[in-house]
RNA sequence: CGGGGUGUAGCGCAGCCCGGUUAGCGCAUCUGGUUUGGGACCAGAGGGCCGGAGGUUCGAAUCCUCUCACCCCGACCA
């Protein structure tokens, strides 16, 4: 491709609004060009990227079995009512204005599972794997970060249907391997976490992320044992409160100005550990009273997945009075004003001598045996992890990160089945819900991942497969040397001949420019055609990501591409 | 949805507090000339409903009200 004639747009200048560098360059770069918030363009340089990592996508699902589809991005409502998702997206869902009854599709499980029931009948019609690689519509209330969320995106996501819950480990084994190989084929540096699989029954979830700080997820890592967990669930070795051993009676005490864990630290001096953290939660409008360690934090996550829905929030003020008799700062298990379920943190079982509130305010209890003064009706874990402590496999300390998602692997189970009637005969003849797996990549989140991996303070530095061009040929001062400029022309025809991929930089601007351009596009060599080194016969091939530049004779520049990395299968 | 910020030429910005000729600067663009291996130089030119609506005023980019858009932090994130 001439440049002359290709529509690159780089921009020498800063962009003010792209804050991380995946952003700032693929804006600079020439790559996308936004429209709207979380909307944008890819330009033809950036839609080529694109395409390879689709590709890449394509024949990674297609090896282990995969149909590819093409789904309608309007659907039907009344799909969406039937699984209850209408109701559950709320505004993430897009709803078509002008024609009642039709929606965006920011997913596609509904329609996978619709076609299933259309004509998966038999245990002999499975197993199946089917995907797609195609827009979402997800009115995002924040979209940010460029590409990274955007209220329209491109997915692979992919849906195995099964007729046993063996089957299903199968499927999802063999796309937990594909995405393996997938990103490792885009050269990025990833991690795979345990993650939430919901309050909606899925069974089994891993999450493919990218370790940075754009991220909008947050991971525990070891990096002795390769333990990596969500937040939402991850765990770790502390050592629980235990018993002391004086036993005091319980006693009742005014603590009028203690309204937060820490006042009660300072001003009566007790134990931070010995301090019992009550937390009120209406779950489906339920109460529920939780103990957690004092300076702990409650995890949503682990509660949502305990109570069995995501519908779940702190009861506010009035609600603490009307069921245990105080307000915020003076709540504990004991004299609740109403019978509530109590579940407490693990580190709390068994433990003695704790401070609570006394369920009237300006008062706590101290001398609280968990055992002896109270009922707690089950113990879990429910705090949220810290930063440094032990990893609940192997002891050494915890990191925590910010990742991005780029993957999600999910064994769904018959949520969808069920709610749309998706069943098969099984070998005895008996009907069965299918049973579902559901895998999704963001595709742009690959691209601006790999860039926020592979950068310096000159623009990109792309890599094969996924770079949009093999090679950057640069034509220096074309115009001073017709000689020069006959030259530049062969090689281009040659390289092109011989099966790479050239972007000539033909332009007639000064040296400079091309080469501030070329290392702002990024491809992985420039060949740098200048009048002093083709006049004894040779180019300079400069490696982008090292800066390393070598003189190499105009007739072994091929075999010099070939040994350098094996060319893009464009 | 809460908090903060920004809308002035294709891009980046100044001017706004404290209202007053024709709204300015850099980059980019066009013309001519000189240059030519890391974003050249000289001379000239084009390009604006100062986000939109309403108001105050003799007079509004500037003050007031409303509104829209975008960015950041938080909430949310199937």
């Amino acid at each position: 491709m001439r440049q002359s004639e290709y529509f690159i747009p780089t921009l020498k200048e800063e962009v003010t609004d792209a804050v991380i560098p995946s952003h700032q360059l693929m804006l600079r770069a020439g790559l996308v060009r936004q429209v709207g918030a979380g909307i944008f363009s890819f330009l033809p340089l950036g839609y080529k990227v694109l395409k390879n990592i689709i590709e890449i996508l394509r024949d990674e699902m297609d090896n282990i079995g995969g149909q590819e589809f093409l789904l309608p991005a309007l659907n039907p409502i009344e799909i969406w009512e039937q699984t209850g998702r209408v109701e559950a997206m709320g505004d993430v869902l897009f709803h078509i204005k002008n024609r009642e009854g039709l929606v965006l599709a920011p997913t596609h499980e509904e329609i996978i599972t619709f076609h299933a029931r259309q004509h998966v009948k038999s245990y002999r019609d499975l197993p199946q794997i089917w995907y797609q690689i195609q827009t979402k519509f997800r009115n995002e209330p924040r979209p940010k970060s460029g590409v990274l969320r955007g209220r329209q995106f491109i997915m692979k996501d992919a849906y195995s249907l099964d007729s046993s819950l063996e089957g299903l480990d199968v499927s999802y084994n063999k796309h937990y391997q594909a995405y393996h190989d997938i990103f490792d084929r885009c050269n990025l540096n990833y991690f795979v976490v345990g993650a939430s699989s919901g309050a909606m029954g899925g069974r089994q979830s891993q999450e493919f992320m990218v370790e940075s700080n754009a991220g909008e997820d947050i991971c525990a890592l070891c990096d002795d044992c390769g333990y990596a967990a969500n937040l939402e669930v991850a765990s770790s070795n502390v050592k629980p409160v235990g018993r002391l051993d004086n036993n005091d009676e319980i006693e009742m005490f005014p603590t009028p100005n203690a309204k937060t864990i820490n006042d009660l630290i300072e001003q009566f001096g007790l134990p931070e550990e010995r301090c019992a953290k009550s937390v009120v939660y209406m779950v489906n409008n339920e109460p529920l009273l939780i103990f957690m360690r004092g300076n702990d934090e409650l995890n949503e996550s682990k509660l949502q997945a305990i109570v069995g829905t995501n519908n779940i929030r702190p009861a506010v003020s009035e609600e603490l009075i009307k069921f245990t008799g105080a307000d915020h700062g003076s709540i504990g298990p004991i004299n609740l004003k109403t019978k509530i379920r109590i579940i407490a943190d693990n580190l709390l079982k068994g433990a003695n001598g704790l401070v609570s509130g006394a369920n009237k305010d300006g008062f706590h209890y101290k001398n609280i045996d968990f055992e002896r003064d109270c009922r707690i009706d089950e113990w879990y874990d429910l705090r949220t992890i810290q930063e440094g402590e032990q990893c609940p496999k192997c002891n050494s300390k915890l990191r925590v990160v910010k990742a991005i998602e780029l993957g999600h692997i999910f064994k769904l189970g018959t949520k969808y089945s069920e709610a749309l009637g998706a069943t098969f005969l099984n070998s005895e003849g008996v009907e069965q819900p299918i049973i579902m797996g559901s895998y999704g990549i963001g595709v742009e989140r690959i691209l601006a991942c790999y860039i926020e991996q592979n950068h310096d303070d000159k623009g990109i530095i792309w890599e094969y497969p996924i770079t949009p061009f093999d090679v950057h040929l640069l034509g220096i001062n074309l115009h001073n040397s017709d000689e020069l400029k006959k030259g530049c022309e062969e090689i281009y025809e040659e390289l092109l001949y011989a099966g790479f991929d050239v972007l000539f930089d033909d332009r007639d601007v000064s040296a400079g420019i091309k080469f501030n351009d070329a290392d702002l596009i990024g491809l992985p060599l420039q060949i740098i055609v200048g009048k002093r080194n083709y006049d004894n016969g040779n180019v300079e091939i400069k490696n982008r990501r090292t800066g390393e530049r070598e003189i190499v004779p105009i007739d072994g520049i091929e075999e010099y591409l070939l040994n350098y990395e094996p060319k893009s299968d464009e």
